[in-house]
Order: structure tokens, then sequence, then C-alpha cells
DNA sequence: ACCTATACCTAGCCTGTCTATAAATAAATC
DNA sequence: GATTTATTTATAGACAGGCTAGGTATAGGT
């Protein structure tokens, strides 16, 4: 098993993003959580690369956020809550079409591993 | 279907070119056709783009490459003739390792097509 | 001679991920 | 109650690689 680096993730971290909200509401740090533990270790995605990603798909209105508010009971700062919009359903649907292409016609060129 | 966009091609490029010369030698713009036809009319590559991958490949020793010598009968300047190394075969294998790691982790994020 | 088709080349652009660092918030500790 | 520590958000700049938009070179066709 090879790590994922970097430059093979542009283009999909959107489509990843959206797939975990599906999942349930997150905020950042929650959504790199699953991705991370969803990478089997082969996955290090940064909080450079997520927070940029988030404000891309919520000013696109793929993704709502709003402050959770009430007062909850750990450390740290308050946490911004996403969400998917019906915009965003429909991007994942597409950004699934465009997996779906994208591994079939990569896959065929670079064939099977030996 | 969708159309393979730029960005999605990042990282993957060197090990596509690879794969399509271990079918047999090529110059540069055969190695589009080679490519562009396994494409399925989705996969727009660039000279642009595949030149500095050549010269990429061929400064790591992955690729070699002669000038085309005998009078070729046919319109049109030069051909460099580019072929596989044992380096570069041995990258396309760890290639292939890469890109199946890659598929099997991003596909299990981003899930099925609806 | 001129046009056209083939092939190679490249400077600069674009943009999304990464690096590195900082700020805000609140519990834990003393 | 001041300090430390953990959590979360935030962002400026670096970097890299595919793309744009040209250009050059060669040689057959007319």
């Amino acid at each position: 098993m090879s790590e994922i680096h970097g430059d093979m993730l542009r283009g999909h971290l959107d489509t990843m993003v959206l797939a975990t909200l599906e999942r349930g509401e997150a905020h950042g740090l929650e959504i790199l959580r699953r991705l991370t533990l969803s990478g089997c270790g082969l996955l290090k995605l940064k909080e450079g690369s997520l927070y940029p990603a988030l404000y891309r798909l919520e000013a696109a209105g793929k993704i709502s956020a709003v402050w959770e508010t009430e007062p909850h009971g750990r450390r740290g700062a308050r946490r911004r809550i996403y969400q998917l919009t019906s915009k965003g359903r429909r991007q994942l649907n597409q950004g699934r079409q465009e997996w779906a292409s994208f591994t079939a016609i990569i896959g065929a060129i670079v064939g099977a591993p030996a």
C-alpha cells in the first residue's frame, strides 16, 4: 500500500468532503478525522487544504454552515457545523459520476498491478 | 460519462505515460494519440502537459529518447522516439501500486454513484 | 515558391494542496 | 485567578504540475 500524496487529491477533495457530510453534519476537524480514518493511515489530509475547500464549497452554496451555540462542555474554541445543501447533493452525484469515469479511463490506461 | 479535467490528472500523468510506453516505444504525439484514444473522448490531454512530463521522466532516467534518423517518407518534422528504461519499469510498477491504493481509499470515501 | 500537415518546444498562467504559524476559546491544573 | 493545555478555526505564502497560447522546424503536395 502506497501513501497518497497531495497532488493526487486535486480535483477530488471537494467530492470527498461532500460524501463525508452525506453521513451527517460535522465541523471542520471532525470532517478531517472521518477522512483520515477512512484513509487507513495512507491519507494525510491537512487543515490548510480542508478549510479552503470548505470555504469554496460554502461560497458555491454546496454546503451551509452555522456556529455551534450551546455551551459544549469541552476544551477549545467554538465550532462551525457544516451540512450538505440540496445543491451540494446534486454536486455529490455529479462528483460520483466524474469519479467513476475517471477511474474507468485512467485505470484502463494504467492497467493492473503486476 | 463526465469529462476528465486537468486537475484530476495531477500525480497520475507520469504513470499513464509509462504505461503507454510499455505497449511499445513511441514519439510524443503518438503517445498523445494513444492516450486520447484510450480516453473515449473524455480525456483531452494537451501537448503543453505531455512534453514537460516526457522531460521529467527522461531527466529522471525513467525513459530514454533518440531522434529518428532514417528518411521517413511523410510530412513533418523529425521525431523523438521514447522508450521505457528498466528504472522506468520499476517506476511503473510503483505507480500501479499507488493507483490501486488511491482508487481503493478515495473510492471508499466517495462511495458508489446513486 | 507557397501552402499544409506533422512534430517538437516553451514562457507564463492558474489553481488547489501544503507549510507554517497564529489567534480564539474554554477546560484543567495549581 | 493565572497559567497551561487542548481544541478549533484561520490564513499568508510556497510550490507544483497541467494548461494556454503561442512559436519553430521539417518536408511533402500543389
